[in-house]
DNA sequence: TTTATTCGATAAATCGATTTTTTGCAGTTG
DNA sequence: CAACTGCAAAAAATCGATTTATCGAATAAA
C-alpha cells in the first residue's frame, strides 16, 4: 500500500533505518541480502521499507558502484520497422536479465553517435549496443575503444578487432537473390543502394553480382548508389530510367540493398506506370508487414531482428560479465521471401502504360 | 586532444584541482559560470580540464541537484512509424534545450508503463512524455500524480484534470473521412478499430458516426471491434465478410480506425481477391510512406506527428519552468488524403475475382 | 591608524547509498 | 579470571560533485 503525499520528500534510508531501529549499514545489508542479520532486525527492515514506501536511490546506489544496471541502445534511427523491432527486442532481454535498456536513435549522424555514447559513458552503462550510422570504422567505435567501453556492434558493421559483432548475413542473402531473379531470366538487372553506409552495402552488392555473374557471365548488373541521403537517388533513379528508357535496354528487375530505396523504386514505377511484375521486377532488402497486403506483394529479404538482438545481448553479457578473447563476428541467415513482385521477363506488356483504370 | 589511456580511471574534480592549483569548489565554481573567480585561476582550471579531459559526472551532480536535465518518453511500442516519428522529433526537441531524451517502450503493457514509469521517477527526471496504452485514466497517470512528477500526456488521451494533454484531433478528422465517404455516394459503412484505447477510438467513431448520419440518415453503419489484440480483430473481420457476403449486403466503404487494422482490412481483401476501389473503397487512419507508392494508393489520415511533439514539449517544458495553472487539453488537426483507395460503390466489376493477371 | 567592508578562495557539510573498520557483547578456552 | 574467538551491529569512510560557512587579505571608510 505505502502511501505517502505527493509533496513529501522521498524517503533515504536513514529514515527506513530510525524507524527499524537499526543503522543504515543494517538496512542496506538487508536490502543487498546479506545474510548475517538477525531474522528479526531483518523484518523490522522490511516493514519499515514497507510502510514508507522505500525504494533505493538508483543515483547514490550506483554511484559507489563501479557500474550501473543500465544497458545503452543506439540506433541510427526510429522510424523504420527493422529498428523499431531492434530496439523493443533489446529491451526485453535486457529486462530478462534486470537490467534497464536506453534507447536513443543518433539521427544518421556520426556526430550525434558519439555524443550520445560520451553521455552513456557518463551514465557509467554496464554496456552499449551499438547500431553504427556507416560501419565499425567510424567515431563512436574509436570512442568506446579509447574509453575501455563494453559493447557490441550490429547490423552495418562486418567485423571489428575490438568488439563483437552481430549482423545479418547479407552477403548470403543477396546471393541467394541473385540466383532467384537469374533462374527467372533476368539478365539486365538494377541494384539501387546507399554508398555510406559502406560495410554492409558492399557486402550485398558483392554478394549479389558475385553469384550473378557465376550463374550468367553475359548479365548486365547496373548499379545506382546515392553517397549521402535518400533525396538524391531519387532524382538518380529517374534520370537513370529516362536515360535507359531512352536506348531502349531498360532491366527487367531491380535489387534494392535497403528498404527507403524500394519505396524510391516503387514510386518512380509508379510514375511511369509500371507494374510489377509485368513491366519490371522487384526484390527489397528489408522486409515490412506491408508487403504481403499490397497487390503485387513485394519480394523482400527479412533480416532477423529476434536472433540478431539475441545474440547481440548474449554476447554483450558475456563480456560484461567478464569474459576475455578476441572479438568474435557473427553473422546470422536472412530469409528470402519471393513474392508476386517478381515474375519472368518478358510476360508482360512492357508497354510503359498501366494496365488499370 | 585530452588523450588518456584507456584504462585509467577516470579523472573528478579533484584531480583537476590539484592540477590547477585551486581548490574543488573553485573548479565547480568556473565549470558553472560564477564569475567571482580571478580570470587567471579560471583559465588554469579550464587547461587542466583539456588536459586530463575532464567531463561532469552527471551522477555525482545530479545527486545533489533536485532535478535532472532528463526527460523520459515512453510510447505503446516503437514499431510503428508514428511512434517511431515522435520519438525522433521529442529527442530532437529536447536536445535542443539541453535535456536528453531516454526512450522506453511499454509493449502495449500497462503494468509495464507504470514500472517504467516509477524507475524514471527514481531517475529524478525533469518531466515525462507518456503516450498511454489505453487512456488518459490508467495507473501510470496516477501514478504520477501521486508521486508528484512533471507529465505530459500525447496521443491516446482526450483531456485529464491533473496533466496537460496533447493529441490528434480525430473526431474531427473522422467527420472529413465521413463527408468524402457520404459524399462519394456510401451507404453502407464499415468501422474497424481497437475497443481498449477506448478514448481515441471512441472520439474516432463518435466523429465518424455523427457526421455520417447527419449527412445520410438512412446510412447504414456496421462496427467491428476488436477488444484486446490485433489477432482477434482478423477472425472477427473475416467472420463479419462472410456473413456480408452471403447475405448479398456487404459493405461499399471500410473506415479503419488505427494502422494495423488498415493491413488487416487490407490483407482480408486480398484473400477474397478484392481490389480497391473498384470492389470496395478504404481509407485508414495513420498514414504510412508505403501507402502513396503501392496500387492502389491507400487513403489515410495523416497524424500531425511535428506540430504533436512539439506542443508536448512547449507545454512540458513550461510546466518543469514552474508554471501554474489547470492543464490544458489541446487537439491538434489531422489531414486527410483522399487517395485511389476510395472511389464511387458501383463503379467496378464487384465480381469478387481480382482484375489483374 | 583602526575598523568595516569587500572579494576571492578554501574548508567543510551535504546528497543517499555502499563498504570497510570498529565496537560491544556473549560465549570459550587456557 | 584474563585472554581469545565469533558475530552482529554501529560508526566512519567513500563515491564525486555542489553549496554553505568560514577565512584571510586587500581595500574603503572612519
Amino acid at each position: 500500500m505505502a502511501q505517502h503525499e505527493a509533496q513529501q520528500r522521498r524517503p533515504s534510508i536513514h529514515d527506513v533505518a530510525s524507524h527499524a531501529g537499526v543503522s543504515a549499514a543494517t538496512v542496506s545489508k538487508v536490502l543487498s541480502g546479506v545474510t548475517t542479520v538477525k531474522p528479526e532486525n531483518a523484518q523490522r527492515v522490511f516493514d519499515a521499507v514497507e510502510l514508507l514506501g522505500y525504494r533505493v536511490d538508483p543515483l547514490a546506489s550506483d554511484m559507489r558502484r563501479a557500474k550501473r544496471r543500465i544497458i545503452g541502445a543506439i540506433m541510427p534511427e526510429f522510424e523504420s520497422e527493422f529498428f523499431g523491432q531492434m530496439v523493443s527486442e533489446l529491451e526485453g532481454l535486457a529486462e530478462q536479465r534486470g537490467y534497464t535498456l536506453v534507447a536513443a536513435s543518433s539521427r544518421e549522424s556520426e556526430a550525434r553517435e558519439k555524443e550520445i555514447l560520451a553521455r552513456m559513458h557518463d551514465w557509467r552503462v554496464a554496456g552499449v549496443v551499438l547500431a553504427p550510422v556507416r560501419n565499425e570504422h567510424g567515431p563512436a567505435a574509436g570512442f568506446m575503444k579509447a574509453n575501455g567501453m563494453t559493447g557490441v556492434l550490429i547490423d552495418r558493421v562486418l567485423a571489428d578487432d575490438a568488439f563483437d559483432t552481430v549482423s545479418a548475413d547479407s552477403a548470403a542473402a543477396s546471393a541467394e537473390v541473385a540466383r532467384a531473379l537469374v533462374g527467372q531470366g533476368h539478365r539486365h538487372i538494377l541494384v539501387v543502394g546507399l554508398g555510406q553506409q559502406a560495410a554492409t552495402v558492399r557486402a550485398r552488392l558483392e554478394g549479389f553480382r558475385n553469384t550473378a555473374l557465376e550463374l550468367a557471365p553475359d548479365i548486365r548488373i547496373d548499379v545506382v548508389l546515392s553517397e549521402s541521403n535518400v533525396e538524391p537517388l531519387r532524382t538518380l533513379l529517374r534520370d537513370y530510367f529516362s536515360k535507359r528508357e531512352a536506348d531502349g535496354d531498360r532491366p527487367t528487375a531491380v535489387y534494392s540493398l535497403f528498404l527507403k530505396g524500394t519505396l524510391v523504386a516503387l514510386s518512380e514505377f509508379r510514375r511511369r506506370g509500371w507494374h510489377c511484375p509485368n513491366d519490371i521486377s522487384l526484390v527489397g532488402f528489408d522486409d515490412a508487414e506491408w508487403m504481403q497486403v499490397t497487390w503485387p506483394a513485394i519480394a523482400a529479404v527479412v533480416q532477423p531482428v529476434r536472433e540478431i538482438a539475441g545474440n547481440a545481448m548474449e554476447v554483450l553479457f558475456r563480456r560484461i560479465e567478464g569474459e576475455r578473447g578476441p572479438p568474435r563476428a557473427r553473422l546470422e541467415p536472412c530469409k528470402v521471401l519471393m513474392r508476386e513482385s517478381v515474375g519472368s521477363p518478358g510476360n508482360g506488356p512492357h508497354s510503359g502504360g498501366g494496365d488499370r483504370q
